[in-house]
DNA sequence: CCGCTCATGTAACTGGTTACATGATTTA
DNA sequence: TAAATCATGTAACCAGTTACATGAGCGG
């Protein structure tokens, strides 16, 4: 019976995300990683050194990612590549079924506070609603020119996840407007809102 | 001049929901703003008690909300209220402008692995997308459901923020629908998707 | 030579998570 | 009477966060 090491917990978002980008980029450094993360205006990720150093070497112990030191000079780095069960990993992740926490993931801090929007009178309401709509059609024009970029430089995938994030940030204007007619004066709730998409 | 203790640090999205859950339920045991958390199919939160014993009295400590302990019998129970301080904190947390990070908050786990499809063969881009349809139309008839339940019972807050759940369900299907288009065979790609909304 | 970017990392903290422990009351 | 629910909490853990520290190389 061979040993079974360690009951092989499961690899957290960041971990997925960051073999997911050794993919890509490999061979790439913890530094590179770091970038992209900072870089993407839509990652959940801060790119932190202090999250993404230890997540590679997680990878790295459990043989996901295999990394090599290079040294140019007195210059020293560490690049990083999939391994065979690295890869395995990848694909066994983007296999469906998907788990249903993953299909659920819900979160806007803006809706938080709508839940609780009745701590408002009606006029405070109503520049809460105008505010949020502007917020969020300013966000929706930033993620939209942000994926056009991608797709300019002809990165496919890159500019498929950014018309997500599109879509997203286009559904919460919408819901925004929807919202603002119930409350604007005159309506009186319950009723009008919904279903014809 | 008046000592300024502790430097009083911003309120996390947990502590904040929980303030407002305390308006709502007032007065509310921490065991029933656990309830609220569970029973939401969108919250962010598992209302793991863990979590939401130490918040409340976090929030206690803040004197945004004030405990008062009531016998049954020779049963317990500590029961929340707002305090004039917390009132005006929720007031705060509503009222715009909203911090950009409140504003461009995203996070899709099925999106994150688009961004990496490269990695599947193209039969198997097309199951990926397949099945994350299907999923994602499941969960958009639960959430739709989950909704129409709130307006049907009343509660008009909750049915507008559940409404922003569905908008944002409905996004991600009919994201993926074009995310089909592009994936499935006889189309090249970056051309055609976008901008009929 | 100053400051920026490349590059690696650690330390202290934080705010969640699960799992456990206890006990009263209610319901099947 | 057994199980579910009401109700309170703690402990161990975990994976993020910010902030700090160090140093090479490069452009102005």
């Amino acid at each position: 019976m061979v040993a079974k090491s360690k009951a092989t917990r499961e690899l957290s978002r960041l971990e997925l995300a960051v073999l997911g980008l050794v993919f890509q980029g490999a061979p790439c450094t913890a530094y590179w990683i770091r970038r992209q993360f900072r870089a993407s205006p839509s990652s959940f990720f801060s790119g932190s050194a202090g999250a993404v150093y230890p997540a590679v070497r997680r990878l790295e112990v459990r043989s996901l990612v295999k990394a090599t030191t290079r040294r140019e000079g007195r210059r020293r780095s560490v690049e990083y590549r999939l391994t065979a069960r690295g890869r395995r990993a990848l694909e066994a992740w983007l296999s469906p079924p998907f788990p249903f926490e993953d299909v659920a993931f819900t979160m806007d801090p803006i809706r938080t506070r709508v839940y609780y929007l009745e701590a408002l009178g009606a006029g405070e309401r109503r520049r809460f609603v105008a505010e949020a709509v502007e917020q969020a059609r300013r966000r929706a024009a930033i993620v939209e020119s942000e994926s056009e970029e991608r797709r300019r430089a002809g990165d496919l995938f890159g500019y498929l996840g950014g018309r997500g994030v599109v879509h997203e940030a286009r559904a919460r204007v919408r819901w925004l407007e929807e919202l603002r007619r119930v409350v604007e004066p005159g309506t009186s709730g319950m009723s009008e809102a919904a279903e014809q998409e």
